[in-house]
RNA sequence: GCGGAUGUGGCGGAAUUGGUAGACGCGUCAGCUUGAGGGGCUGGUGACUUAGGUCGUGGGGGUUCAAGUCCCCCCAUCCGCACCA
């Protein structure tokens, strides 16, 4: 065996050694419990980042710890292939979408395999190949007869100088990326599937997810928002365009209803567009220049919100429901069209939102909720006549309370309100009770290149159809020329044409959105290779559903909410039986790294990469400053953010595998953080944790070399009897650390205290004697728990170290049994108790194991360090935890 | 704005069920070691201190024999918000 560790030899052979004995190939077997672990799918960008390194790090080490504990485990591995910045790379790049994204994949493969993760990789898939979306296609169109597909109009970012479509990160400051055009919204007709149609039961089926974490739980139900309401239908008083009009309105808090002072279109809403008509004929521009201006406003939600809350007056006047009162209908660019009905009711009394409106506008304000029984009960108890009337000089009163100022309805609690009043409407029939849902349907076109080609045709009559199974897959051509604006299908007259029962007719040129293929990878990877079905239903029963999955927290909603539904979907087609694809989840954090800057002459900064940067530090520790290695001036730090091209603060896994070698590598990120939260990047970690290796390597290689017998499998001088104070000691180190591990991995996924605590063993095992039998056997014990401990966290180096160590040479370390706690070794005839006095410690005894409460009363209680706190004061209470902790009350 | 998180030494983090705050690692200090490759080993290292102790887990209040942990209020930072993946 070789003094020094040279990674970079052990892991190549051991690499090897995994490929020729097709080491991770997965087959089913139903006399063994399946494992199904999977890490979310990489976009070939390029290379691996560490955000990467740190996903299928923490998925392989699950994998092989599973795998040691006896279980059948899958681990595949693929490429999420289609998106947009393969369009942008072909543009830059003069080349096509395709040719880029293989390239990428090519090289991230093989990075992945240097990393030493234990794919099957007959399994590897690529969502741009024919062979995966047409299966996709072909179950767009099952949908489609099922009837949970459909096309409306639907809004986009529109770039008129480009003619082109924008997806929202291509639009900065309301701009077009590439031509700096001001971006305007524009309806245009979008297909869509049905997922509201499953709203209810991907709420309900949340309860059964068990293994996942409570906060993605949470944000799935706050995203698909149910809620109970009213719906309710407002006459416009008079005629519109000639003819009578009416709009339907939502309301969570029909409560409120009697507050209504006026009513909100959006600025699209076709009434709106009418009345700007009417008005500019009459010479009155100022709607029309609204509906104008709104076009520019930007459509997501997080700008919508912090946008400035703007609205005209159409000059229709909607009639009360309840009352017959003619209220004001304005048009405001916070209603948006594509939400609900596109109208809201507004009581600026009772809604924030509102009551800011009104204010700037000077529309009226009714208070019609009291919240006035603070110094007392419950506002929902109140009687009227003792409530004051609370104050809505400042702001609006969101809280429910008591009716006031609402005719019959005065005096009632939300709850009898909201049935008096909706009883009301609906015996008028001008409302109706009705479960709202905040999720809205998926619009799954895009109107880019590099997709799925959507399965269906335009006829000339204006109707669509889906292209007709034998028809498919529709293949999307991959020999393109991007000209930097429009799509190559849609640029070539030929692609789309097409016959239809023999009419001519023109293919859809719109392309999927990409979370479509991702949503159902999980189940084609149980049979990637089948081309005569979508999925193989007896192995995606075998194997499904997964049993850990694995992936970044920004995907808790959209992703796994998409995914979910596509189960769902796959499930009542009959292609899995499961109502769920992921039973366990892990969302792990980000990788974030140091960042420094310079201010340049413009006054833009300067990003310097961590690695041209030294750090000078003063006699504590204490970071003093930081100068550039390149030209030894000082930089400015700017402390911790997420790895980035734009901070110039990424650290390229493959430089550091090459320095220092995968497993240090991996070893790094399982120890430096919980895989919950971010991670920092620190080299001197790296280094530690490199340390921490040759350390692993130099105490095996001291004792194979020190010509013990390393093959023997007869550890029978370990024993009670034969065994010394100090050895038992060890022992009972050894087993505890096994347990914590196992306990560590298998059940909390804290692999940073997992590997705290092997380090804590190594510690105690680099003191040991090694002189006696005993001192060997129990050495030879320990050293075979810790390689086996660190073989699904440090793969290749344990591999090798097994092969000096293990008593069955014949077995690779991946095979081997995951080591077992010995009980007997655990233990122990004293404990250490801690003694307080008034809850702060005072001293530390140790007593007989199994003392009675007396004995360790009386021990705790003439200890020189307790007597000092209590002399002169009266024990009022002992409190005695069993083994752990005495509390002494004096006074 | 709405929704979800996070906050503990100089730094990353530990404390799993309300019971010794700071495991393990980094950094740093001291000592030893001619030391074959981003060296090795041993020991110290929260702050203050009159050397008895006192204080200390973002800030403020509370519950408890006992609070990093539970409750209320506040602050800061990060993630998502439906066309980035």
């Amino acid at each position: 065996m070789e003094a020094i560790y040279n990674p970079q030899a052990i892991e190549a052979t051991v690499q090897k050694f995994w490929t020729d004995n097709n080491t991770f190939k997965a087959i089913e077997d139903d006399s063994k419990e399946k494992f199904y672990c999977l890490a979310m799918f990489p976009y070939p960008s390029g290379k691996l980042h560490m955000g990467h390194v740190r996903n299928y790090s923490l998925g392989d080490v699950i994998s092989r710890y599973q795998r040691m504990q006896g279980k059948n485990v899958m681990q595949p591995m693929g490429w999420d292939a289609f998106g947009l910045p393969a369009e942008n790379a072909a543009i830059k790049n003069k080349s096509a979408p395709g040719k880029w994204t293989y390239q990428n994949i090519d090289y991230m493969r093989n990075q992945l395999k240097s990393l030493g993760f234990g794919y099957d990789w007959d399994r590897e898939l690529a969502t741009c190949k024919q062979d995966y979306y047409r299966w996709e296609q072909w179950f767009f169109t099952k949908l489609y007869e099922k009837g949970l597909v459909y096309k409306k109009n639907a809004t986009v970012n529109w770039d008129p100088v480009d003619q082109t479509v924008l997806a929202n990160e291509q639009v900065i400051d309301g701009r077009g990326w590439r031509s700096g055009a001001i971006v305007e919204k524009k309806e245009i007709p979008q297909w869509f599937i049905k997922i509201t149609d499953y709203a209810q039961e991907l709420l309900d089926d949340l309860d059964q997810l068990t293994d996942w974490p409570e906060q993605v739980k949470t944000m799935q139900r706050n995203w698909i928002g149910r809620s109970q309401g009213v719906e309710m239908t407002f006459d416009v008083d008079g005629l519109v365009a000639g003819e009578k009009a009416s709009f339907d309105i939502y309301t969570t808090r029909p409560d409120t209803l009697m507050g209504v002072t006026y009513v909100a279109l959006a600025a699209e809403h076709p009434l709106a567009l009418i009345a700007a008509k009417e008005n500019a004929a009459q010479g009155n521009s100022a709607l029309a220049d609204f509906i104008q201006e709104c076009k520019g406003n930007q459509t997501t939600e997080a700008d919508m919100a912090a946008m400035e809350k703007k609205g005209v007056d159409t000059g229709l006047k909607a009639i009360h429901p309840l009352t017959g009162a003619l209220v004001p209908v304005w048009a405001a660019n916070f209603v948006l069209m594509d939400y609900g009905s596109g109208a809201v009711m507004s009581v600026p009394g009772h809604d924030q939102r509102d009551y800011e409106f009104a204010t700037k506008y000077g529309l009226e304000i009714t208070q019609v909720i009291s919240t006035a029984a603070k110094s007392g009960q419950n506002a929902d108890d109140a009687n009227v006549a003792d409530t004051n009337i609370t104050d809505i000089s400042k702001a609006a009163i969101t809280e429910k309370g008591i009716l006031i100022n609402s005719a019959e309805f005065d005096g009632l609690n939300f709850e009898q309100a909201f049935k008096a009043i909706s009883d009301k409407l609906q015996s008028e029939n001008k409302g109706k009770v009705t479960t709202n849902f905040r999720l809205r349907d998926w619009g799954v076109s895009r109107q880019r290149y590099w997709g799925t080609p959507i399965p269906m045709i335009n006829l000339a009559n204006g109707e669509s159809v889906p292209v007709p199974e034998n028809e498919l897959p529709v293949v999307l051509p991959e020999d393109v020329v991007m000209n930097g604006v429009t799509s190559p299908i849609k640029d070539d007259p030929e692609w789309a044409k097409t016959t239809f029962n023999g009419e001519e007719a023109l293919r859809e040129t719109d392309t999927f959105d990409t979370f479509m293929e991702s949503s159902w990878y999980y189940a084609r990877y149980c049979s990637p290779n089948d081309d005569s079905q979508m999925i193989d239903p007896a192995k995606a029963n075998y194997w499904l559903p997964v049993d850990q999955y694995i992936g970044g927290i920004e995907h808790a909603i959209l992703h796994l909410l998409y995914s979910r539904f596509f189960h769902k979907l796959l499930r009542d087609v009959g292609l899995v039986q499961c109502d769920e694809p992921y039973k366990k989840l892990l969302c792990q954090g980000m990788v974030l790294a140091d960042t420094y800057y310079r201010e340049a002459d413009n006054g833009a900064q300067e990003w310097i990469a961590p690695d041209d940067v030294t750090v000078e530090r003063d006699d504590k520790g204490h970071v003093i400053s930081a100068i550039s290695k390149i030209d030894g001036e000082a930089v400015i730090s700017a402390g911790m953010s997420k790895m980035s091209k734009s901070k110039n603060n990424g650290i390229d896994p493959q430089e550091v595998i090459n320095k220092y070698g995968a497993d240090t590598v991996r070893l790094f990120i399982m120890f430096t953080s919980p895989p919950e939260q971010t991670l920092e990047w620190s080299d001197s970690g790296v280094d530690g944790a490199h340390r921490f290796v040759k350390r692993v390597y130099k105490i095996v290689h001291d004792f194979v070399e020190a010509s013990v017998d390393t093959k023997n499998d007869d550890l029978s001088a370990i024993s009670d009897l034969t065994l010394n104070s100090a050895q038992k000691k060890l022992r009972r180190e050894l087993h505890k650390t096994i347990a914590k591990v196992t306990d560590d991995i298998g059940r909390r996924n804290t692999f940073n205290t997992a590997i705290a605590a092997i380090m804590e063993l190594m510690n105690h095992l680099n003191k040991a004697p090694m002189t006696t039998a005993e001192d060997k056997a129990v050495m030879l014990e320990s050293l075979r728990a810790v390689v086996l401990m660190l073989t699904p966290i440090t793969p290749h180096l344990c591999n090798y170290l097994w092969t000096k160590i293990a008593s069955n040479s014949n077995e690779s370390v991946e095979d081997a049994q995951w080591p077992i706690v010995d009980d007997s070794a655990l233990v122990e005839n004293e404990k250490l108790i801690i003694v307080q006095v008034n809850g702060k410690l005072r001293a530390k005894i140790t007593v007989a194991a199994d003392a009675s409460k007396e004995t360790v009363e009386e021990i705790g209680l003439a200890d020189s360090g307790v007597v000092k706190f209590t002399e002169g004061k009266n024990i009022r209470k002992v409190i005695y935890i069993p083994g752990k902790l005495l509390n002494v009350v004096a006074n």
